[in-house]
DNA sequence: TGTACATCAGTGAACGCGCGTTCACTGATGTAC
DNA sequence: TGTACATCAGTGAACGCGCGTTCACTGATGTAC
């Protein structure tokens, strides 16, 4: 069965996507090669064609999550307070409630940091993330400070039990945040 | 072979302890019954005879890694400048370093989210870090930014790669927290 | 124009492995008579 | 005081399962003659 010329090209596109979704969602170590394959209509067998190990997909979803997730935050910093749209962005219940399309950083770096296996790749999706914010801030120490925020009151929202407990850690964190921007452009002037 | 009285006790003590410490570690799933019941010189047939479950251990062990955590917080409390303290500790090299004897809602928070089974305990070990906060900042909302602060400064500087990055990724949550408190000071005078 | 062959993305059975869990058993000690 | 029995924490083989990975194969298409 001979393809279109891009077709192993396209396959190996839509592993990566999946793969980058379910990493998110399910985590790493929770997401098995098999039934991913067979969700795109696949066999098992056919994945060593395109990723010499689960580690090398792995590598490749994060980036592409990293990309996907960036392009979001691209569009908010677009708006007329970038700021303020980005962290309302990451901190609303829809990011909460999808972490298979939002940022990999809370919900890949923890495990990615236990595995031993702390790609480079991490360093760049946090340092792209970094001078998004730091065109604003004009700080990359209070931009790096509140990317840490950003990451743990998701990471923390997503994990507690009471949902009223999960919105007052986001409510929280935003408003910190906003606060922390106004006091720096304040102190400027 | 008949033991002492509490023997069962010790033993299920041990068990927790042990677990408490891979679990943050390694991660849940990646720690095994079995290398966990070698380790303590017992056979995992036994395991069973002390937990329901892996679940039921889960929960015992975050509970257990929750009071280990918070003792020594609780010292960090004790200092003349208490919050400075508390976040030069756990913003430490040290912490970074040693997972396993640290704070579980960095390690353990992303995994227990995406599992489902957000027990009420993360709630506690969280509510119970935000009170000892409290009591010093006179803020429930600011202490718990904070604590997202912490948990996201501390998840992001063990994924990275490069040291220097995690460096400022401590320093920076650090100066900023500090700054937090100095300002609400000033604020309230 | 028709036939033989090369290509190669994807197939699916099989590999060894470690996982969580079950269960019939062991054997040292305490208790009963 | 001596013997038979009950207790019960821990033993270790076995269960089915899904994992990552390997590999001989398929079969539709393009190319060569």
């Amino acid at each position: 069965m001979r393809y279109p010329e891009d077709h192993k090209a396209e396959t190996h596109k839509r592993i990566v996507a999946e793969a980058s979704r379910r990493f998110r969602g399910e985590g790493i170590d929770a997401t098995g090669l098999q039934p991913l394959m067979k969700a795109l209509g696949l066999t098992h067998g056919g994945f060593y064609a395109h990723f010499k190990s689960k580690d090398a997909l792995v590598e490749e979803a994060l980036q592409a999550a990293a990309n996907d997730a960036n392009a979001q935050w691209v569009k908010a910093f677009a708006k007329e307070q970038p700021l303020k749209t980005f962290f309302e962005r990451y901190l609303s219940p829809q990011h909460r409630a999808h972490p298979e399309q939002g940022c990999p950083l809370p919900t890949m770096s923890a495990e990615l940091g236990q595995r031993g296996n702390a790609s480079p790749i991490t360093d760049g999706v946090l340092t792209s993330l970094l001078e998004l914010m730091e065109k604003e801030t004009g700080s990359a120490e209070q931009s790096l400070a509140m990317l840490s925020t950003l990451v743990g009151a998701l990471t923390l929202s997503r994990s507690v039990a009471s949902e009223e407990l999960s919105d007052r850690i986001l409510d929280s964190a935003r408003q910190t945040l906003l606060a922390q921007v106004e006091a720096a452009r304040a102190a400027r002037t």
